[in-house]
Parts: C-alpha cells; structure tokens; sequence
DNA sequence: TGAAGATCTGAATCCTGATTCACTGTTCGA
DNA sequence: TCGAACAGTGAATCAGGATTCAGATCTTCA
C-alpha cells in the first residue's frame, strides 16, 4: 500500500467541492442558470472542465445544489419571519415584505430560482420547493384561522394561491425585460409600492379584519 | 415566362401552413413543447423535414405560433366572459371559472402555455401575453372599482398579482407531476374545490363585498 | 527516494436536434 | 407537349454544449 485518502485530501476536496459551488452560485446570480455552463464555470474556479467530474455526477446534479441551496436560504429565512412575534396577520406581512426585498435586491438571483427556464431537473426542483413555500402559508394561514387573524376555507388551495400571487407578481419586476426596461429610465413600480399592494392583496385575500390591512 | 403563382397554389399553400400548424398544436397538446420537433412534426404533417422551411423560417418561428394562437383563444374568451352580463364581481367570477375549466379539460395543452420550461422565444411570447391577461384584469378591476363591486388602490400590480394567482394555482393540478399522482389514484383536489377556493380568493382580494362571495 | 495509486488536464468526442442543399418531382404557360 | 421556374425530399451537415479519457502530475508512505 503506497497510497490511502488522507485527512488533509478530505478536507481539500470538500473545499475545493465548496468553492465550485460558490463560483457557480455566482455565475448564477450574474447570469441566471443560462450562464452556468461547465466550461465556464471550470474556468471561473480554476480548475479543467474533467476534474468538475470529480466532484459532480454530472451538470444536472450541479445545477440541482446550486438551486436547493439557494432557495433553501430564501425558505429558512421566510420560515423565519413566519415564526416571529405577532398575530399571523403581522408575521404574514413581515414575511412577504422581506421576501420581496431581498428578491428586489438580488433580481437576477431570484429571476433564476423563480421564472427562468432551466433544464427540466432543475424545474423538478421547483416543484418540489414550490411545495415547501406552500407548507410555509399552510401552517401561517392554519394558525391565522385559529387567532382570529384570517378566514380561510380551503386551505391548501389558498396556499397555493399565495405562493403563485407573490412569485409571479415578481416575476413581471423581475424579469430581464423589466430590468432592461428600468435600466432604460422608464419609470417603474418601486419595491416600497409593491410591497404594499402586494400585502393588502394577500391580507384580503386571506379575509382578514380591515382593521389589519393598514400600513406600519 | 413559364411559370407564375397561381391562385390554386396560393390557396394549397395556405392550406398546408394551417394543417402544419394545426400538426403542431396537436403534438404540444399531447406532450408539450417538448415534443414538438421538426423531424416528429414534418412526418405527423405527412411532409419531408425540410418542406417546413418554405412555411416557417425556423423552429422557434413554428413554435411562437403555435403558443401565440392557442393563447389568444384563451385570451379571447376571457375576454368574452369579463364582458359579460352582471357587476364587476359576477364576471370576474365568471371568467374565472371559464379559464379554470378549460385548462383542466386540456391540462397537457394548459401546462405547456403557462409553464413549460420553453425555448427563450417562446417565453417572451408569455411574457407579451402574460401582460394581455394583466391587461384585461386592469380593465376588469378598474371598472369594478367604478360599479362598487371593488376597491383596488394600485391596479397594474394588483392586475400582476391575480394573473400569478390564476396561472400558478393551476400550475399545480396541471403539472405532470401532479397528473401522474391522479393518474396513480391518489386523493387530488376536485376542479370544483379548486375554483371555489381559487374564486373566493380573488374576491376577497380585490376588496369585493361579503354578499358578493357567496356561490351561485 | 521511488513506486503505486489518486487526481488533474483539456482537446477530442459524443449527443441531440435544428438546418441545409443537391437532387427529384410538379406546375405553369406557350 | 416542352422547358422554365418552383416545390418537395431526406440524408448529410452543423452547432453548441456536456462528457470522456489518455496522458501528465501530484501524494502517500515503506
């Protein structure tokens, strides 16, 4: 026996293994998934395009972690707001605030977990977080029905519903032809506008009291 | 002068793009964009691969059609049941129920139109038509303002956000995934349930009154 | 140190499906 | 009916990006 895995090659490959995943996060958020191609992001991390073989089954898998990773810090972070203090209508419109801004502040990002196209095994991703983003309203819309805060019939259909309203009234800011459009001086909707048509819409939408729609 | 284009032929070549085109939408409604390849196409047309050329100048060309015809019959009779007979409230609710139902008794074809991962082309055709259907709301929404059937503050966002709250709560129930849990006989919503909840939903959202919720 | 084994490299290859084009078949008007 | 111009054919080509693999290089440890 000459040669055996050593502690140190562990610890490399997990960081090397890290350090992709970070430059193809980047690319991501620069480019959307379109932009992540194996040559580039090769390139990008400083190593050949074989040796991403290494660390990766394949593209798909790759492009699978960089999605979950990044929309699983958009979950935790919504799960967050959910749980924090106040009656559901409160924690509902906390969350959708912070989760529209920090999607406002990273468009390009959040366009790509969102709405861009992607080869199907990502999309099969978003299927399935689209469902951890319902879990998130079920349980708030559950909890809302029991403090008085909402009013809500069909729960699961509702949460559906809410996780479309807030990603696709996005999805339209967001998107690349929207971006280029506020780059060209146009004016626009601003997040603050958004925002708030978008809480009033969900906070009716759930039938809570008038009471809770005003602003603060 | 030997040969000029004669009415006969005019009329033969007109015949054959519809029939292509119709070939087309046949496949997307049966598998999706995915399906639609020039190669499946020309021999479901019963035409050599390269005759489709002299008919449309490429694949993305074919395709945009193909999405652009489909859609603007669902836009069309969206229209149609908005402009309907009652209030605001009444024909949204009408619309509504109109655009779930036909997208459930053609999911496939549905799915493909809202969201099927597509060629970029043919997303920007859903981006202008997303934008169709937003168009339509804002006018629904501003003269349900007018007759007191709503109370809307910002309509072009909230127009966004009822346009999400439609396609993406069908997204769902129309997703192959979900076909296939159908398919395995597992509990699903009901197209009843779905427009209830989806209808009442977009009621409340919109500010409508109490005695506008009831179903009838 | 050196041999065994692991890893890295990146140009060549493969894959998939759109697109082309040399050739054959059709249509037109005289 | 003929020849000029157009239309149809489908196998061959192309495109672009993922994947492979035959060396080259690096690591380990007796």
């Amino acid at each position: 026996m000459a040669y055996r895995t050593t502690e140190a090659r562990l610890e490399r490959d997990q960081a090397l293994r890290e350090h992709i995943l970070g430059c193809a996060l980047h690319q991501v958020a620069d480019g959307g998934f379109a932009a992540l191609t194996m040559n580039s992001l090769a390139e990008s991390a400083g190593i050949a395009t074989g040796s991403l073989y290494r660390y990766f089954p394949g593209k798909a898998a790759l492009a699978c972690e960089v999605f979950t990773r990044a929309t699983r810090v958009e979950i935790d972070s919504l799960k967050v707001a959910f749980a924090s203090q106040g009656d559901a209508a409160h924690r509902l419109r906390r969350g959708i605030t912070q989760f529209a801004t920090r999607a406002w502040h990273s468009r390009q990002l959040a366009y790509a977990l969102i709405a861009e196209p992607v080869e199907a095994e990502v999309d099969a991703q978003r299927l399935r977080y689209r469902e951890a983003y319902a879990e998130l309203f079920t349980r708030l819309i559950r909890e809302g029905n029991a403090d008085g805060s909402f009013n809500v019939p069909n729960i699961p259909v509702t949460a559906a519903c809410m996780v479309g309203t807030v990603a696709e009234s996005l999805i339209g800011p967001l998107s690349p032809q929207a971006r280029a459009l506020r780059a060209s001086g146009l004016p626009s909707e601003s997040l603050e506008s958004v925002t708030s048509a978008l809480t009033l819409f969900c906070l009716r939408a759930l039938g809570a009291k008038e009471s809770d729609h005003a602003n603060h």
